[in-house]
DNA sequence: CGATATTTTGATTCATATCAAGGTGGGTGG
DNA sequence: CCACCCACCTTGATATGAATCAAAATATCG
């Protein structure tokens, strides 16, 4: 996104030095576990659960490699979410204080973590006004592009296809649509030639029509990073 | 929300040195406008719009005194969104390098920036998990309860009660459902015993009701900021 | 190969949108 | 000061998209 010198990318690694494997299945996480370290996600997927009053689960959060998980947990004491490793993943932890480090020692890096935080806002606010627009189609086109688009950012062999671990439970937990009109709207978005799927695969087969459904804009293009400080 | 030094203060009254005053329905700037200049806005209400291909606008934030208006923008050299005032207000504009300075300066201005990112991406969440479960009355006891408390931030008088300058159509449209559907749901809740209206203003009347309904947590509560840098 | 999880399909119900009409209040000009 | 107007809110009737319930079909795994 933005380039940076060795001194910067000596100060990130520093993030990733410890790793720990997970199982499909595991948790990392639950609510209230005290946030003093925090984790990386360097492979495979994972996801935020919140249950609400009537047990009903809500996906807050689909973490990508790359991502760092929960950010929102930077301020508070306490994990809110419970964190279940979607397929086998590995993520870095590290503590809360090697990220002061950063902020002492390099305010480009300390811009850029408010700039990708920023992005993350935007996005977002993108998955917000289409959950509003309540229309399904609508919702599970944006999810698989803006899940395409941040997978590509990690991979750019991928083309038009992705592999998602995800079922269809998970997907409309994540979407706020049922399972079953999960698997009727990817009929219909399938049938009218927008996307295929094979397993747990997904092709992109045509994104104009799958944007102008969804709104989707890719908020990691157009970025001005041109005003970060230096160092 | 965090202790700061005179140096701290000083940084941040930068970004306050000027202002310019809107009236209510005036246009702050409209999408595709250069964003090489930031806002506080210090007074007043002010709403971001986006526009579906349909026609259809969709509120994707209410600003209140003490927000930097459109975060996300920091990354992007255009705004995407319209922004409108809803009532008077003042605005203060500050140059985007102005916060060069601030990461330049202050490692601890800088994590609290992070910080009072992560806070917005959380009630965010909050609203997205409240959207996904889709019940008329949570959205709008989330919408009550979320304006509420950060009214109550800027304003520790206010007791129970708060003016909101926005009409129902305005409501519907950052909620996600129809005016005739807020104007219903207000009524309801009202019958219940959870709120009272008197034109503008809404009293809140069972909050534990209210919390039942939306799941609400105060976001501003319950943060650790022990960890950051001390300048 | 059987057992279990997941997806698909159909029938019904429910919440909310939409359409339409009437009511209310605040502001303006006569 | 009153009457009118306009924006906004309320209420009723109907339509519709998605949830839910139920069961069959398919895929996955040991």
């Amino acid at each position: 996104m933005a380039p940076l010198t060795s001194d910067h990318t000596r100060l990130l690694e520093q993030l990733e030095t410890e790793r720990r494997e997970l199982e499909a299945g595991e948790e990392l996480f639950r609510p209230g576990t005290p946030a003093d370290e925090l984790f990386i996600l360097s492979k495979g997927w994972l996801i935020l659960e919140s249950y609400a009053a009537s047990g009903a689960r809500s996906i807050v959060r689909v973490h990508l490699p790359g991502d760092i998980i929960d950010t929102a947990s930077l301020s508070y004491g306490n994990f809110p979410y419970r964190a279940i490793a979607r397929s086998e993943a590995i993520v870095c932890p590290f503590p809360r204080k090697a990220l002061v480090q950063i902020f002492e020692r390099s305010p480009r890096l300390s811009a850029l973590l408010l700039c990708l935080s920023s992005i993350e806002i935007a996005e977002q606010e993108d998955r917000a006004s289409v959950f509003r627009r309540n229309n399904a189609a609508a919702k599970l086109a944006l999810f698989v592009q803006q899940t395409f688009g941040r997978l590509k950012l990690m991979n750019h062999l991928l083309h038009d296809r992705f592999h998602c671990p995800l079922n269809q439970t998970d997907i409309g937990d994540a979407t706020g649509m049922s399972s079953v009109h999960v698997s009727r709207t990817f009929s219909k978005l399938e049938k009218e030639g927008l996307l295929q799927r094979h397993g747990q695969f997904t092709r992109i087969v045509n994104t104009k029509a799958l944007s102008e459904l969804s709104g989707y804009i890719d908020r990691h293009a157009g970025l001005d990073l041109g005003w970060l400080p230096k160092d």
